[in-house]
DNA sequence: TCAAAAGTGTTCTTCCTACACCCATGG
DNA sequence: CCATGGGTGTAGGAAGAACACTTTTGA
């Protein structure tokens, strides 16, 4: 590469990362109270910059993995922000992914290195720059996706009740589900395999353990399946 | 801005822009011969850079106005393309957009001056970088967005007929509609205001002209409107 | 045996789909 | 008066919403 474009402007490229999770009750996102400059001693999205001959994709790819320790994890993009001031160290351009995980399978000994910390979707704390922003839009997309395609699965365990996902689901819109018609809905999709198994955990009567069909699920990622009553969001 | 991040790479970063429209028969997508290098002669999509102070969506503006002389016309972002060898002469981040224009309001002399035309989705030329990806990745929002949001009529003239709107349709889906289904449909939504007017072009029975309610497009945007009957997407 | 959680079935209503007839216009 | 395209109505079926009872479990 010898002769560049004649364009004055090179950025640098950040990627920010949208990190769910599901404790069986509440949602929540991977965060982190800095201990380096600037802002320190704030919270923020986990993030870090592209490299030099580092595909975005990979790079994606591997700043999810420095930050939780799992590899093959739901991700997407999310959107770029790229106000002139959002970062005021430097202009920086921020690729934003929004990323689900099963909260399980994630090290915590990994995330404590990191000063990183699940906290409640609810009372989550101010962040720096437009991180807000980014979170509020994230959220808004998890609103979008899992009404119409099945994304919540991403956030549970291998093995799951219905139960658990309506959980889930509630956590998700902030409303209280019909048990029946949930479970109708969800087992018509033909997604769910019994395992055969009970969660042995519960105190009542045990629920059936289900897995998903992965083959189903790659196959019917983009029909239009309709999990939820009545959703017309903001 | 004294300290910059320790970071070594800094990046060029493109805005590419995928424009549709709609002759009222065929989508039409907005693609340049390039008469500059790199890839002389052959077709692109159009494009600038991100300037020095200019927020990103700014940018976007900017350049969707530099190529088509209209402001206010209905943009996203598609999706940022990041491979490291995807542009060959210098490693450049292209923010891709996605944007929906009505055709008639476009001046075909500004299309000229920049070498562009207004080309047939169906029969479009091979084009350069990762601009087929981009496109392909278009069509599928296009297609995606479309059977849920009234996202249609950013495509159509201010007054437009039922029949139109249908055939914008089965343009987009490339498949055939019922008519009755499909008015049912639309006006059941209550987007759609009379004007009183008709259409004068028609041969046979003038159609009705309608204009699209702006409160209420902007209200229902989010709404899930299940425009198409049986739409699972690729 | 009781409380708490899980599983399942039915009815009503709404919405979608398939389909046919009539009207307006210009040649 | 006829061919073409536009407007509208209806009956049947599928899917969603509202709702209640039974089962399992451990205390």
């Amino acid at each position: 590469m010898l002769i560049k474009y004649d364009h004055p402007t090179r950025i640098l490229l950040a990627l920010d990362c949208i990190i769910f999770g599901f404790d069986g009750e509440e949602l929540k996102l991977l965060l982190v109270k800095r201990n380096i400059e600037p802002e320190i001693g704030k919270w923020s999205l986990m993030g870090g910059f592209l490299n030099e001959g580092e595909d975005l994709e990979v790079a994606a790819e591997r700043i999810l993995y420095e930050r939780t320790g799992l590899k093959e994890i739901y991700f997407e993009e999310l959107q770029t922000f790229g106000k002139v001031n959002r970062d005021p160290v430097e202009r920086t351009v921020s690729v934003c992914l929004f990323s689900l995980i099963n909260i399980h399978a994630h090290n915590p000994d990994a995330a404590k290195a990191q000063n990183a910390y699940w906290i409640n979707l609810k009372n989550r704390p101010n962040l720096i720059f437009d991180h807000n922003e980014m979170v509020n839009l994230a959220i808004e997309r998890l609103r979008y996706k899992a009404a119409l395609h099945p994304i919540g699965f991403e956030l549970l365990p291998e093995k799951f009740t219905i139960p658990q996902l309506q959980k889930l689901y509630e956590a998700i819109y902030d409303m209280p589900l019909d048990r029946r018609n949930f479970s109708r809905k969800i087992l018509s999709t033909g997604l769910l395999i019994d395992t055969g198994e009970k969660n042995e955990n519960s105190i009542t009567k045990k629920a059936i353990l289900y897995r998903l069909d992965q083959e189903k699920y790659q196959k019917h990622f983009n029909a239009f399946l309709n999990f939820m009553p009545d959703v017309s969001l903001s």
